[in-house]
DNA sequence: AAGGTAATGGCACTCGGTGTCGATTGGAAG
DNA sequence: CTTCCAATCGACACCGAGTGCCATTACCTT
């Protein structure tokens, strides 16, 4: 298991001639310039110098260029959830993790937001985002399956996950609209309200 | 306005060669047969006797297809909350409507079964959903933020949007994994949980 | 019968995405 | 240095969804 790290083992062959984070800076220029939908694969291939069948090497779909590295993110939460104390409240450790999840570096702020901008308005990307968040859910559902001794694809799991994730986007969408508020703060907010019952 | 009846004046003109619901079965039919991955535009409007060019049409995308008039239901679902008691409060409010706005006839069920397998399970139409959902909770936002005073793009009554839909998708995929169970009473289950923080 | 109106469907086009395959580029072994 | 292998690259061809355009068809009204 020690080559099995994410430096990647390199035996021989030809160099990778970009990166995912570099196609991503430069797709969200083209973004940023001219809109999602008017930028073409071809041309965010040609910006980066590379081949229109390259550019699916990098990313499966257009669609996925904002995700980033997604699923590593998802390991992060994943552990996280694990790190959480026994007696701790189920929602509350719910909330603690999402809200602590997105504590994000000062610097990568901007960034953040230009991502979820993308993500939350252009309308191929709402749709999309769905097949991400279903990841994101069933770290959630299995977090919750395990504290309730139930399994992760039951009622209480999934619908605490699905409604995690709803209160989540909520307050995401809220950042976005008014930049002056913390998104830890609205996140926080509005995931007490849920484990409230909104009351 | 008695003219903008959804019955269609027909002052003239060349006759609707079919109509949205007879597309949506036939095209049931053959996502059944061979998937709806495998299915093509061409195959439907062939099955149909139509051009291709004319199912677009009918519906502005394949994605469109299982999800019949929603737009219509949704109008049925503005009413209910509209025709609520207004002492009643807002979560169980929110939980009547939605419970008896999936209340349908016995007949229906198997469609309704067929269509929200669709819709649930196929990567695409998971997807497209997310678009639709979107009408759906601005209904319930709409009527969450007029019962709190807040607009409807405020953070609690996106939340609580948000939260309802999500609880009620996981109640349709519980529904759908173990037909024999009543779907409203999932729905009541769940909703009543959400409105207690799941406690 | 004539005229207006709305639906049809063919055509051509764009774009996202995929399979194939030969061409490149490098590391490693001899 | 040469040879071999491995991974990446990129060109080409293809498919299907979706759209703009426009002539044609079918129907209703006068």
């Amino acid at each position: 298991m020690a080559e099995s790290s994410n430096v990647a083992v390199r035996r021989g062959g030809r160099r990778r001639s970009t990166s995912r984070a570099a196609l991503e800076h430069l797709a969200f220029e083209l973004f940023d310039e001219r809109g999602f939908e008017d930028t073409t694969i071809e041309d965010i291939a040609a910006a980066a110098g590379i081949g229109r069948r390259t550019f699916f090497r990098y990313f499966p779909s257009k669609n996925d260029v904002p995700w980033g590295s997604f699923d590593e993110q998802l390991d992060v939460m994943r552990a996280r959830f694990a790190a959480c104390p026994a007696e701790m409240p189920l929602l509350d450790a719910v909330r603690e993790v999402v809200v602590d999840f997105n504590r994000v570096d000062q610097a990568e702020v901007p960034w953040l937001r230009r991502r979820m901008r993308f993500i939350l308005t252009v309308p191929a990307l709402q749709a999309h985002s769905t097949l991400r968040y279903a990841d994101w859910r069933l770290v959630v559902a299995e977090f919750v399956g395990e504290r309730l001794g139930e399994p992760a694809d039951a009622l209480r799991p999934q619908a605490i996950a699905h409604a995690t994730l709803g209160v989540a986007i909520a307050a995401y969408q809220q950042w976005l609209a008014d930049p002056t508020v913390e998104l830890t703060q609205l996140l926080d907010t509005a995931l007490r309200a849920l484990s409230t019952g909104f009351a």
